[in-house]
DNA sequence: GTGAAAGCGCTAACAA
DNA sequence: TTGTTAGCGCTTTCAC
């Protein structure tokens, strides 16, 4: 593979004749230019980013901190990665995927080796260990999701709190006073994930607000367990004339309980969920939801880093996204 | 940040032995050794990734080429990606995702930067510019999928043609007689993607095998594609009793289609989908469906290139893995 | 068992 | 406008 001493010889210049004219970061004469992409053409050269990346310490390569802890990656990361991806790829950059089991040592691994020239976070919790150490060493990052204390950090979440408000109004609006939450596993609010915690605080929030009854419970990211949950939830208060649900693989599951208990979507019951519009529709009903723009997420968070990286933006980003709700088939007004 | 330099002048002894003692690719003394490890540990040094690799010509980082032309990214695609990552990085290998619109070129560029020691590729078609390409410089790689050609390259695939036969065969059985099969998008036609093409061939040589009458249409990867296709079809072939579902997406527009249609699944007409679990479990009714083992495809696909890498194995390996098909609630016997 | 020094292929400061 | 050369931080050959 040709190198560039032999651009440099083939074109009759020096080595960082070569080098100039390939970044522009001082004038070439117009001759030398010619003759040097001439040789570059001739020998099919390709510039060997490791060594230029070793002389400059910048990689143009950017990492995702990928969640291990999610047993099954919910279509919404999906959308994240793929965006991510795509709007490093445009920015001239590649995406690194990472996966760790203890994220927080590795992490540091990870920003020492030299290898990767920022971090994108996900999975924020509300005290995020990671947050401490990436800051310590002023670590380029940014976070798709945000903890308790953000100060001067980069990040775009879903205003979750926001999201329960409007399904809660909306239910409410229609007549529901009694309304179950279905929530992530409980290992992620263990963990103190922010969204799932939020969201279970935020609804609360609204139960007191509007004066209604009100359930929450963990559920794991499966038909099965929504399917039991929800038998579980039906017996216990059998007045719950809505639900919201959270995590959006057991849709299947709650309708199914639904249906088998005889209720149905939408006279019986209302079901507001939080997810995708892919999913929302696969389900019949199709589900009433708030939808995140998750690919305008994704991207947003890639690009702030890129920014950043780039020395684009000094002051961090901060943004809440403020979803619609879009109303489908799976909700209507209380008759009980 | 330290640098080999600072650990050999702190524990008394020569670069090199710093090195070699971290390699283990010569003997160094017990005590020797021991002051390495202190000097390491009192400088906090993690070894510079990058410089290794310059030196070594290997980065331990393998890529995917990630398909842009899907729109969305099927849950299928997820858990490959999950599955590879994890195993790359049990390997010590980590995961570039690589999305470009012109593939053919890109590759060539990044096989040249020095920057990735071997590539996976998906969404193969039967004659796949990307492979010619990577052969011709011998680049390693290892396929999802597989073309037309194989000779000499490491894959691991669905058998969709065996696939096919189970659904069928068993559709057979219950009664049905007139079957429709809900393709991908025609654009992955029309690109010659192997299981697309593959899956249509194989669905037209059950039907004449078993003397059965067949359509098959290609669908949008979105719920309103399937609902559409699904009305048409129900209106152009009245006697169609069974549906295989090729592209997940469109599964709860297939169902929704039905419903409307006054048909009820499974006492009217069948549906067969080739799926993960979690979608199958997703609608009501759930989905009798081929499971593909999606997470040890990319586990076994990842390790194929890393084992190659390795230089543990020197003979390619070309798997094809048969699916058992699951029966749950939406196929039963042909009552017209 | 250990050290010295020559690369790996590029960038960028310094000289001309 | 161009050339010379000293790094970037590591691996590895060669000599002791």
């Amino acid at each position: 593979m040709p190198k560039m001493e032999d651009i440099a010889k083939r074109a009759g210049v020096a080595l960082s004749t070569v080098s100039h004219t390939l970044s522009g970061k001082r004038p070439v004469s117009e001759k030398v230019r010619q003759r040097v992409y001439q040789a570059i053409k001739d020998l099919e050269y390709q510039p060997n980013t490791l060594a230029r990346a070793l002389a400059t310490k910048r990689t143009q390569i950017i990492a995702l901190l990928y969640p291990t802890s999610t047993q099954q990656l919910s279509s919404a990361q999906t959308d994240f990665l793929t965006s991510i991806a795509k709007a490093a790829t445009q920015w001239g950059y590649a995406l690194l995927l990472w996966t760790s089991l203890n994220e927080d040592t590795e992490i540091l691994k990870m920003t020492q080796q030299g290898f990767i020239d920022g971090i994108i976070l996900m999975e924020i919790a509300l005290d995020d260990p990671r947050i401490t150490l990436l800051k310590e060493r002023k670590y380029p990052f940014a976070m798709i999701g945000h903890s308790k204390e953000n100060e001067g950090i980069s990040f775009v979440d879903l205003d979750f709190p926001y999201a329960v408000h409007t399904s809660i109004d909306y239910l409410v609006k229609l007549g529901h006073q009694h309304i179950a939450l279905i929530n992530h596993p409980s290992a992620l609010f263990e963990k103190g994930i922010g969204y799932v915690v939020r969201t279970r605080e935020a609804f609360y929030k609204e139960i007191h607000h509007y004066g209604l009854e009100g359930v929450d419970c963990f559920c794991d990211a499966n038909a099965q367990s929504g399917y039991e949950m929800t038998k579980m939830l039906l017996a216990k208060y059998p007045s719950i004339t809505a639900f919201l649900v959270l995590n959006e693989w057991t849709n299947g599951g709650v309708l199914r309980a639904l249906a088998e208990s005889g209720l149905k979507v939408p006279d019986d019951v209302s079901l507001v969920a939080i997810t995708s519009s892919h999913l929302a529709e696969m389900t019949a009903p199709t589900l009433t939801a708030v939808e995140f723009p998750f690919t305008e997420m994704g991207r947003l968070g890639a690009e702030m880093l890129i920014r950043r990286l780039e020395g684009q933006e000094e002051k961090p980003m901060q943004i809440l996204l403020q979803p619609a709700l879009t109303v489908r088939s799976s909700t209507g007004p209380c008759k009980r």
